[in-house]
DNA sequence: GGTCTTATCAACCAATTGGTTGATTAGGAG
DNA sequence: CTCCTAATCAACCAATTGGTTGATAAGACC
C-alpha cells in the first residue's frame, strides 16, 4: 500500500508469480482460477497477488457472472519506463561528457575528479528524527 | 534478498529513497554521507538502502580512504526495460489484433470474446500445499 | 599516541508481506 | 430450495523490511 504510485507498480512486479501473472495477461484475461492453475499455492494467495497487482493499476478486475476476469492495462508500464529512461538517459550523457572532457585532456593535468567533492551540507540535528 | 536479479532490482527500487538516491547518483558518485543528507534518517539506515541497491546490483561501492564512493550501474535497468518492454509489446500487439478482427467483422455476429474462454484446467489437489 | 570522521556491524522493534485455513458472498444449475 | 462453483473476507503466522540506538573498524589529522 505505498501511497506513491511509483512505488506501488515497482512493489508489485518485485514477486515473481506476479510477474508471471502479469505475463500471461498479455495473452488475454483470465480468470482468478485460471491463473491460479501453473501455481502450487492456494486460491486465496493468488487472489492477494491480484489485489495487489490491482491496487498498483497494472490490472482491473470486471465482471461475468460469479467470475471476475482481470485485464492487464499496460499504460501503467509507461510509468515505469519513463522514471527508468529519464534515469539511464541522465547516467549515459553524464559518461559520455566525461569521456569527452578525458579525450580532450592532455596527459598529465588533473582534471577535476567527477566524484562531487565540493559541498558537505552540515544538516540540521537530524539524529532525533522528526516525522 | 530476492534469489533472482529482477525481483531485486524491482524491490530495490519500490522504495521511494531508495529511487531518490538513484536519481542522485545520475548525477556524479558520492559518499554515503553526501547522500545521506537529504533525508531525514540515521546513516545507518541510509547505509542499510545502499547495500540493497548493491545486492541489485544497481550500485558499486570503492574505496577512498575511509569514504565509501558509490557508483551507479546503470547497465542493470536494462534488465527490466527488457522485461517491460517485451510484455507491453505483447500486449499492445493482442489489441491490434483484437482490433482488426473487430474491424473486418461484418455487422451482428458474435465475436468469440477476447475472455479465453475455453479449457478449464481440472488442476490435481493442490489444497495440501507440496512445497 | 590520541581524537575526529566515515562508515559498517549488531541487536532490537513495529509494520508489512506472502502464505495458510475457515467462513462467507454471489450466482448458475438441478 | 439445495447444491456447486468462483472468489473474497478474516484471522492468524513466520519472514522480511525500514527504521532505531550503541559499539566498532578504518583512516586522516594533530
Amino acid at each position: 500500500m505505498p501511497a506513491d504510485a511509483l512505488s506501488a507498480v515497482f512493489s508489485a512486479l518485485a514477486d515473481p508469480t506476479r510477474r508471471d501473472m502479469v505475463a500471461r495477461l498479455t495473452v488475454g484475461d483470465a480468470t482468478v482460477n485460471e491463473l491460479a492453475a501453473p501455481y502450487d499455492v492456494s486460491l486465496q494467495a493468488v487472489s492477494k497477488h491480484l489485489r495487489v497487482l490491482e491496487d498498483a493499476g497494472l490490472v482491473t478486475r470486471s465482471r461475468d457472472a460469479q467470475r471476475r476476469p482481470v485485464h492487464l492495462e499496460a499504460e501503467v508500464f509507461d510509468l515505469m519506463t519513463k522514471w527508468i529512461e529519464r534515469y539511464r538517459r541522465q547516467a549515459e550523457e553524464r559518461y559520455r561528457r566525461l569521456d569527452d572532457v578525458l579525450a580532450a585532456m592532455p596527459d598529465g593535468i588533473e582534471p577535476t575528479p567527477p566524484r562531487t567533492p565540493e559541498k558537505q551540507t552540515p544538516k540540521p540535528t537530524r539524529r532525533g528524527a522528526t516525522s
